[in-house]
DNA sequence: TTGAAAGCGCTAACAG
DNA sequence: CTGTTAGCGCTTTCAA
């Protein structure tokens, strides 16, 4: 910038001020014109990192998902780039999953950004609620404004909830009420949930009490040795082998079912002749397997929508009162429930 | 960092020092305790803007992957983030295809990073070249090395590349010696490929050509309105509803050739039976479709260590020789191809 | 072993 | 309409 004012002689706040191009006509037009050329022709490239050091905004949102490879997230990923296009802010994608310990709770990125918003804050447990300050939940410790989206969202900061309990309690019905085996493909045994960590388990109690129907939790320990699919797979596989065949099937998610159906395929049981099949999430691999399993649809580009419209008037009014919206999640009958 | 300094009444430099760990007893053990005692009861976070315009590296790795979403990259971002656990940098995930065009050709971020990473570098046609210097080609117009990887690598830089050749090769003679219509379900017509778009169709032409056979272009144009998969499901059913059925057909990728059999139950084909199917790329999905899909294996994990391996080295020895390395895909036979 | 001071590239008063 | 100037938070000589 310095190099550019004098080559042209004139000052370095002039060129900074055609640069930002500040309205009004500050500049004459003429020496506008002539700083862009010279900016152009010498290649200038502003250094986001001091410009943002002297007070400028930094025109990022960080978007903050668990995981980039789940079909869930690149969607989540795709829903919320999609806002981004003709935005003035860049979307810096996140993934606490790989931030050092001693990052936390800031998630192992203090670079700048305007705004975060979280997606689904199914972390280690602690980090998000510690970066929400109790006394003055809008504008978050990392001094910029948080919104949480998602199934898990925190509900004391600007959020975008997304309800699955009627649809889930949707699909539980009509997997009961077409048989009296219905089994829940979990990540985790009964007794570690919380209302906190699984929204779907408790409507599946709910629902197979009132059917009077016993529980069957088919839990899917993550490994480090296997992807998550193998694991489920060979969970699955080996419930059934000592078990026998559910009449129905509810899944965590829609990889948890996929990986499922596979694992049926294995047993040589047919779906949904043999046993019926529910997914969750509505990934768009689902109806490209056969047959196309029945899901529970996230509402993805809702979710950004309202997500981005929350964080940009929060970023403009940092006082505005609390944003909040819920989402229904719908549930999309397909081949494998019958 | 002042307001640490000033509590304890040191200098801000001491506090740096200290936060900075650099070696040798610089400052005093008792010091440097209470300083970072302090420090973290002050909850004092450093800058990294600043530091980084002090001249501080910024330990951060830019990987540019085209599309979160698609299952390849997801799982070329996997392998890479799997390089960077424990590792003093972090890795950011940059997606070209939602910058700004008056961003290009530094695709959008000009955030400080010490190295870059470029996957697959099929960005609009100009990017990549254009950041590298012709005259010094090692370190590139940003400041900072870049590391090619992939398939369409450059290799005027330091480079990982892919060779599918002689896989794409051996699946073709598979698909050729049992049956006489082979299929190309590509991205684009035939007259549009050049060497450096696409490294399947010249061994396409070639072993067809050798076998005497006809070559069948199935073009999968993408839209706006629908996903990929979708307008490939779509071109697949119009071409053989059209043309009849080929007996062996060749995906440019494992999305489409997910699609492609979609397509063909949508039309009640069997595979292998009546069509034999090979994808590419060895993305997990293919193994859980029914039937599992034959595929060519891209090496993941080999790339990105080589890469990290080389990116590394550069930015140590920024005067070091070229530095490259050829991979080797491997063709993973499985149902789909009899 | 510690402190003072310059400067990284830029923005935004303020003065002219 | 344009130039001068004081920082932004940090690192790093250099001097004490």
């Amino acid at each position: 910038m310095a190099d550019v004012a004098r080559e042209l002689s004139v000052s370095p706040a002039t060129v900074s001020y055609v640069l930002n191009g500040r309205e009004g006509t500050l500049v004459s037009d003429r020496t506008r014109e002539r700083v862009l050329e010279m900016a152009q022709q010498m290649g200038y490239r502003p250094n986001r990192a001091a410009q943002v050091l002297a007070g400028k905004r930094s025109n990022v949102v960080e978007l903050c998902v668990n995981g980039f490879h789940p079909a869930f997230n690149g969607q989540v990923i795709r829903a919320f780039q999609n806002q981004f296009v003709a935005n003035p802010y860049q979307l810096r994608i996140v993934n606490p999953d790989y931030a050092r310990e001693e990052d936390w709770p800031f998630v192992g990125n203090d670079w700048p950004m305007d705004g975060l918003i979280i997606s689904d804050a199914y972390f280690p447990e602690s980090i998000v609620p510690s970066l929400v300050q109790p006394d003055a939940p809008i504008v978050s410790k990392l001094g910029v404004p948080i919104v949480s989206t998602g199934i898990y969202a925190i509900t004391n900061i600007d959020f975008v909830r997304v309800d699955l309990s009627p649809a889930i309690e949707a699909a539980l019905r009509h997997l009961a009420a077409h048989g009296n085996r219905i089994a829940y493909v979990s990540l985790w045994p009964a007794h570690t949930e919380s209302e906190n960590s699984d929204q779907r388990y408790p409507v599946y109690q709910r629902v197979l009490r009132e059917f009077g129907l016993k529980e069957e939790m088919i839990v899917t320990y993550a490994s480090p040795a296997m992807s998550l699919r193998e694991c489920t797979r060979v969970a699955v596989r080996d419930y059934i082998a000592q078990h026998g065949c559910p009449d129905g099937i509810f899944c965590f998610n829609d990889e948890r079912a996929i990986a499922t159906l596979a694992a049926l395929r294995d047993l040589g049981l047919k779906v949904p002749q043999d046993v019926r099949l529910i997914g969750c999430d509505g990934i768009e691999e689902t109806t490209y397997h056969y047959p196309p399993i029945s899901t529970i649809q996230y509402p993805f580009d809702e979710v950004a929508l309202l997500a981005w419209d929350f964080l940009s008037r929060r970023i403009e009014q940092p006082d505005l009162p609390l944003q909040s919206a819920t989402l229904h999640a719908e549930l999309v009958l397909r081949e494998s429930s019958g």
